[in-house]
DNA sequence: CTCCATTGCTTGACAGTGTCAAGCTCTGTA
DNA sequence: TACAGAGCTTGACACTGTCAAGCAATGGAG
C-alpha cells in the first residue's frame, strides 16, 4: 500500500526493521554467550547496517532489553498455559505455574539468565520492566488464591514461591547443582516436583 | 634478597604481579558493571602493561575466574564465621550459614552475581571450581548434621537450602524482589530470617 | 668472567566492538 | 518540479581481547 513496489520486499517498513532487530536480538541472546551478542551481530542478522539500531534504541542495553522483554512475555505465556491446564485447586495451580517457570528457564537458559542480569532494566517504565511486572502478576494472583497458614502473608508467599523456582533453575544452569545420579532419564523435572512439594505447607491450610 | 636493590620495590617478584592482578580483578569486579571489568583495566590497576595478564591467564575469563575464586573463599569464610558463632543445634547452625551467605551476597552483589554466571568455571579442576566445591562442602556438612523427616535425603536438603538463599539474594539484587515497605530500617535481614524459618520443617524432626 | 638460554614483561599490531557525526536516498507534500 | 524530512548507511573514534615480536634481567654452563 504505502509501497509502490508490488513485490513489497525491496524496501521494508520502519516497524519491520525494528521488529527484525528485536527478533534477531532474541535469537542471538539464546544462541550465543552474552558477551558475543553484539549490537553489530544483531544488526547483521537483521540485514541492516551496524548503526541502524541506534535509530530505535539509544544504546546496546536498550536493544538487549527489548529482546529480553520478549523473553518475559514468553515466560508469562508458558506459566499461564500450565496453570490453565491444571485443575481448580489453588495449590495445584501454583505448582503448575512453578513447573512452567522451571521448564521455560531450562529450555532457554541464556535468555533466562540475562533477564535477571542487573543493568538491562533501565527504569520502572521501560518495556522490559512492564513485561516483568506482567510476569510477576501471574505469580501474585496465584499466591493470592491460596489459603496460607498464619504468618505467611501474600508478600512472603510470593517471595517464597519465586525464590524457590528462581534459585533452583539458577543453580542448575550455572552448573552448581547437579540433581540426581544422571542415570539415563533426566532427573531434573522429578527433583523440581519434589522441591516444590516441600513448600506445600506454606500455601495450604 | 634476590633483588640487588635495597629498596626492593623497583622490581616486583613474579608472584607479586600475579597476586596484584587477582586482587585488582577482585576489586574491579565489585566496583564496576561486568562489561566494564576489562582485562586492560585490571592490568592498569595492577600497574602492569595491558598484555601482562596473558603470561598468567590464558584468557580474560581465566583472570576473572581467579578473582571470583577469591569471592568463593570469602563467602566460605563468612559462612564458617557465622556457623561457629551459632550454638550447637544443627538447625541453628544451618540457619546461621544461610544468613551469612545472604549477608555476603548483599554486601558484594556484583561479585556474587558473577560467581554464578555461566562461562567462568572452565573445568572441574580449575581454581574457581575447587573454591566453589569448598563452599558447597560447608553447606553439605551442615545439612548432614540435621535430622530430617522421611523423604528428605541429603541431596534434596542441600538443594533446598541452597536454592532458597541463592534465589532470595538473586531476586533482591536483580531488583525483581522488593522486600517490605522500605520504611526506614532495611527490612531485608528480617525477611531473610522469616523465609529461612519457613524451611525449618525440612531440617528438623 | 663470558656467553647464552630462559623467564617476565613491554610494545606494537590486528580485528572487532559501541557510539557519534555526516551524508545519502528515498517518500510525501506543496 | 522543488523541497523537507525520515530512515538508513558510511565513516570515524576510542576502546576491547589476543597474538607476535622484542627488550631487560636472571641464572647456569663453559
Amino acid at each position: 500500500m504505502a509501497d509502490s513496489e508490488a513485490g513489497g520486499e525491496r524496501r521494508s517498513r520502519p516497524a519491520d526493521v525494528r521488529a527484525a532487530l528485536v527478533a534477531a536480538a532474541a535469537e542471538l541472546i539464546e544462541a550465543l554467550p552474552e558477551s558475543e551478542v553484539s549490537l553489530r551481530a544483531v544488526a547483521r542478522r537483521a540485514g541492516v547496517s551496524h548503526a541502524a539500531p541506534a535509530h530505535y534504541f539509544p544504546s546496546r542495553a536498550d536493544l538487549m532489553a527489548a529482546g529480553l522483554a520478549e523473553g518475559f512475555d514468553a515466560l508469562t505465556a508458558r506459566m499461564l498455559a500450565r496453570r490453565d491446564a491444571a485443575g481448580d485447586d489453588p495449590w495445584e495451580q501454583l505448582k503448575a505455574i512453578g513447573l512452567g517457570y522451571i521448564a521455560f528457564a531450562l529450555e532457554r537458559p541464556r535468555t533466562y539468565a540475562m533477564m535477571f542480569q542487573p543493568g538491562y532494566i533501565t527504569g520502572p517504565d521501560s518495556d522490559m520492566a512492564r513485561a516483568g511486572e506482567r510476569c510477576r502478576a501471574v505469580l501474585t494472583d496465584a499466591v493470592a488464591k491460596t489459603r496460607r497458614p498464619e504468618g505467611v502473608d501474600q508478600d512472603l508467599g510470593v517471595a517464597l514461591a519465586w525464590m524457590n523456582v528462581h534459585g533452583f533453575v539458577s543453580l542448575i544452569t550455572s552448573g552448581m547443582l547437579k540433581c540426581g545420579p544422571t542415570e539415563g532419564a533426566n532427573p531434573t523435572p522429578a527433583m523440581a516436583d519434589r522441591l516444590l512439594s516441600l513448600t506445600r505447607p506454606a500455601f495450604t491450610k
